[in-house]
DNA sequence: AATACGGGGAG
DNA sequence: CTCCCAGTATT
């Protein structure tokens, strides 16, 4: 096939968006940028993206933030391992680096929460590293081109598509190469069936175009059923706050706060009280009330939620939980997204 | 190769 | 509802 980078990078330099990681494309500003957008729309990682960085100006202060606060800049933005596994690699970056992230594709790699992608768009963008950079964009752009009916989701393929991207890719314009590729999948060949075909720079190199195939690539695995888990909370006020108890280090939503709660179990009110007593609260005389029913869908559970909320005179706090004032609750204690219906409720 | 890990937008 | 998204780490 013809070389696709003169035609697309043309397109790219009159269509690209404006973004804020584009204006100062710092090492550090691409790379916070692509682990934000780590399976999250460019919209909804903006606001973080300035809001992070206005915190954390630089690697040595990221390296430095406290874990409470490194969590609540990044509450609701969802696989919160990422902010862990960025302050991680920041620290390394700064032990081993002069706190500058290396101009090098295996070091960069070898970092956490950097993969093959991440390290890929880090190399080639900020240091114009020669190296692809294939996100789920890019895929869906190639199976189109080539009209290659493989499945994505197979490492195999995966290997196969970046073999054919890089034989297109101009070394001396990687970067933009490759951004450009992420863009005209976002903002052309996009999913869902409904790529503008019209618009696009490529369009007379299609085979998908050719075949109308299109809609019908990229090829995915059918993804495996979410599994629906019965969760019980319990929304506890005193005059000191709301209990919050915080999670395991380990798992879903590890180190964040939540109301108190029983996953697996679906309780009634009474039971639910039982087992505040037996936490050491004192329920004596209180009347539960009960919480409307909420749902929440994580990419391989579905929770759906239920409980009782319940004033309490002041107490101490069980071992794990605080009394967390409104305050608190919105400066200090990060609650994930998925208990957004209660929210409400507790500011 | 399969699974864990969030959340939101579009149709 | 379904599908998808600028993926990575672990097993």
């Amino acid at each position: 096939m013809e070389n696709i980078s003169p035609a697309l990078l043309e397109w790219f330099y009159q269509n690209r968006r404006i973004l804020p990681f584009r204006e100062d494309p710092t090492p550090y500003h691409v790379w916070l940028s692509e682990i934000m957008l780590q399976q999250t729309r460019v919209a909804a990682a903006l606001p973080y993206y300035e809001r992070f960085l206005a915190a954390l100006p630089d690697i040595p202060a990221l390296a430095a933030c406290e874990e409470e606060k490194l969590h609540k800049l990044w509450e609701g933005l969802g696989y919160y391992s990422r902010v862990r596994n960025l302050q991680k690699a920041a620290k390394i970056v700064c032990a081993q680096y002069g706190g500058q992230l290396p101009a090098d594709y295996d070091a960069l790699r070898a970092l956490p929460g950097i993969g093959d992608y991440t390290a890929g768009a880090v190399a080639s963008i900020s240091f114009g590293i020669p190296v692809p950079a294939v996100d789920g964009n890019v895929l869906r752009v190639f199976s189109r081109l080539y009209n290659d009916p493989g499945v994505i989701t197979e490492p195999a393929v995966k290997k196969a598509f970046t073999a054919r991207v890089m034989e297109h890719q101009p070394p001396e314009k990687a970067g933009d190469y490759n951004q450009a590729l992420m863009e005209l999948g976002a903002l052309v060949c996009v999913p869902n069936g409904a790529p503008l075909c019209e618009q696009c720079p490529l369009a007379h190199l299609c085979a998908a175009r050719a075949a109308g195939t299109a809609p019908e690539l990229p090829q995915k695995a059918k993804p495996k059923p979410r599994r629906i888990q019965p969760v019980t909370l319990a929304l506890l006020e005193s005059p000191e706050g709301f209990l919050l108890q915080q999670r395991p280090e380990k798992g879903l939503l590890a180190g964040l706060w939540q109301p108190v709660l029983w996953e697996n179990e679906s309780l009634s009110a009474e039971e639910t009280l039982a087992r505040l007593q037996a936490m050491g609260l004192d329920v004596r005389g209180t009347r539960p009330e009960a919480l409307p029913a909420a749902k929440h869908i994580f990419s391989h559970i579905e929770w759906h939620m239920g409980g009782i909320a319940l004033r309490l005179p002041a107490q101490a706090a069980p071992a794990g939980c605080v009394w967390a004032s409104r305050e608190a609750l919105k400066t200090t204690y990060t609650l994930p997204g998925a208990f957004k219906a209660y929210r409400k409720r507790m500011l």
